[in-house]
DNA sequence: AAACAGGCCTAAA
DNA sequence: TTTAGGCCTGTT
């Protein structure tokens, strides 16, 4: 039983597919896309947030009770949004095995309160692994503005239902036809070299299948044996991309919570199978409340 | 103006 | 195995 997945409608509505579905505890579309795991969806002016991926622009809306899919119709929904945005995963239960592995920890208990609602998102693998390159020793603005030129010059053009355009992630191999200097050309600075090469590795990569019979580890350094993929970006691709969520990318917040909570004493592997999760939860626990 | 930004590489102990 | 310095660029 997919009990999470409720669709209440899906249909037509001024010439629009939408999906309407329950919506679940511990789901909050503004906190999944507003803790870093995804650089291309945006608050939007129809409201909800709207953006681009695996080709599909959508825009979600969410009540108390429901969620509105605009530009997705039963299939999509089934075949990609329902996995993309963490549907398919029960957080009542998540939520409850990171608190009971840290018996009971004060900290990630408000932390999970805090940031209640966020959920990690199944994103492409090869969009993933590029956007966290273009993310090293860079700020938050500028990665989305890189990532979006990059969109605007390889990506194939889409409409929303409301006729605006917008642009698809461009596949890897058209990265690499592109070349360096085009790459570079688009402010990547000396991230270039790291794109190409990891668009190069890309199609060498294990699948998202592949990748479930191996280690953490091993899955791990088949991306960092591409240049300009270290522990950081890697953990981060892993976590966002391939759907293994025990990873726990250390960047400079987490490295703040650990010290500051933990004395910096916090061994990450001891949060278990859903480290990842309780990672998003500090991260965005330290960057976002006012109150703490 | 100098430092910094959601790291990583290389060189050197 | 760990540490220091440099790196494209835009912003403050």
């Amino acid at each position: 039983m997919i009990q999470t997945t409720e669709i209440i409608t899906s249909g037509e509505q001024n010439g629009t597919v939408f999906t309407k579905i329950r919506r679940p505890e511990h789901f909050d579309i503004y906190k999944i896309f507003d803790c870093g795991q995804c650089f291309r969806f945006d608050p939007s002016s129809l409201g909800g947030i709207e953006g681009v991926a695996f080709g599909r622009y959508l825009r979600a809306e969410q009540t108390d009770t429901e969620i509105i899919l605009h530009g997705c119709g039963e299939d999509d929904y089934r075949n990609i949004w329902h996995r993309y945005l963490g549907l398919d995963r029960d957080y009542g239960q998540v939520n409850r095995e990171i608190l009971a592995e840290l018996d009971g920890d004060a900290v990630m208990a408000r932390a999970m309160d805090v940031g209640d609602g966020i959920r990690i998102l199944r994103q492409d693998m090869w969009e993933t692994l590029c956007s966290f390159i273009i993310s090293q020793n860079n700020n938050i603005p500028r990665i989305k503005k890189i990532i979006d030129s990059l969109c605007r010059t390889l990506g194939e053009p889409i409409n929303s239902p409301d006729g605006r355009v917008f642009y698809t992630f461009p596949s890897a191999e058209t990265v690499l036809d592109a070349g360096q200097d085009l790459i570079f050309s688009l402010r990547t600075g000396f991230r270039a070299k790291y794109i190409i090469d990891a668009a190069r590795a890309f199609p060498t990569l294990p699948t998202r299948q592949m990748c479930g019979d191996m280690t953490y580890g091993e899955a791990q350094s088949y991306l960092t044996d591409i240049k300009g993929v270290g522990p950081k970006v890697s953990s981060c691709v892993l976590l966002f991309g391939f759907g293994r969520h025990e990873a726990f990318p250390i960047d400079v917040w987490i490295k703040k919570v650990l010290d500051k909570y933990y004395g910096g004493n916090f061994d990450p592997s001891r949060i278990g199978r859903y480290a990842g999760v309780a990672q998003q939860y500090l991260f965005y626990y330290e960057r976002y409340d006012e109150n703490k």
